[in-house]
DNA sequence: GTCTATATGCGGATAGAC
DNA sequence: GTCTATCCGCATATAGAC
């Protein structure tokens, strides 16, 4: 395997961990462990491990955007309910969003905060000015967006079963793709640790 | 002052500093620095980090729900509306809604999981059951809820004046208490060390 | 390019004085 | 009830071998 493949799994398996458990608290060891290689490492290839999560997050909105641009190019009818469909197949991409939502609390941080304000920003232009949605379209949508991430860092579908409101609050987000979530879930439960 | 008094100062405290940094990323000594006393007194206190993130926690949902108790037993036309504003002006409570956030995005903890779930779904059972809101009306209500949070911790009032996107994005989520955030986000970057 | 070994700093928690 | 002093573990980052 190459460098460059080795660098890009590097960073799959990063963006995992820190979906799993924030910037803070994800060491560049776990990091290491799940893409197989030696703790420094990790560190070498990215200098540190702010500019991993950066990455991270540059990949992550990368992906976003060109996820939203693909479903635009296809068709234009129903946008917004093809746009809320991807998004949440988003989370077929192993802490994808959930890397991107915890980036977004750390606004305070002088070095991520920009980051993060910009990505959020270039999502919201793409909805009004690529999709051509009305500044509530945007917001309505950006609203369920973070709802979903919400529901999703809260591990919400280990309720699912067992407890009626969390039931019905998840068949209320998700109209369809519920099992997105819950398939998620369930692989979340198998891989703990 | 007496013990009881200087517990929910240092509890005040702590919601502050969680809801800046999150929970992994705060330090008792923040805490105890903030609230002017020892950091070893701040873990005596409360036991360990994490059951002091507990109670900030529990302290903070229960503050939701009074306030929301309160405003349904003024009255109960344009309910939405005015939970709502009782929402926002939650924010002038430092740091209570951003800690809840923090809290919801770590589910994946095995202590502090289960107690989130429980808490946001106590909010989403206040709304169906006590509010009489449809299922559907209850998500529409906490996905506004979520974004707000979210463009709270993006800091997203730094932008406001730079950047017309920013701008816009924020009238349109806060189409009144728009004050509130913007006088938030001063006070935050007045603060900043 | 990738590893092992390790230095260094920091933070939670404890001991114990007052 | 509250402090000072301090232990200990852990995580990032560096040095340097292969």
């Amino acid at each position: 395997m190459k460098a460059e493949d080795r660098r890009e799994l590097v960073l799959i398996a990063a963006t995992g961990v820190f979906g799993d458990r924030g910037y803070v608290a994800t060491t560049t060891d776990q990091v290491a462990k799940a893409a197989g290689v030696s703790q420094p490492y990790v560190v070498r290839m990215f200098g540190t491990k702010e500019q991993l999560f950066l990455e991270v997050l540059g990949r992550a909105l990368d992906r976003l955007l060109v996820t939203f641009r693909g479903v635009l190019a296809e068709s234009s009818d129903n946008l917004s309910g093809r746009l809320g469909l991807a998004y949440v197949e988003l989370l077929r991409d192993r802490g994808l969003l959930l890397s991107l939502m915890h980036g977004f609390l750390l606004g305070a941080d002088p070095v991520i905060g920009p980051v993060v304000r910009r990505g959020f920003l270039n999502v919201y232009r793409f909805l009004r000015e690529e999709a051509g949605f009305t500044a509530e379209a945007s917001q309505r949508f950006l609203e369920g967006g973070m709802m979903l991430n919400t529901l999703v860092g809260l591990r919400m579908s280990d309720d699912f079963e067992s407890d009626p409101s969390a039931n019905e609050l998840l068949c209320a987000a998700l109209p369809q793709k519920l099992d997105v979530v819950l398939d998620l879930g369930a692989a979340q439960r198998a891989e703990q640790r």
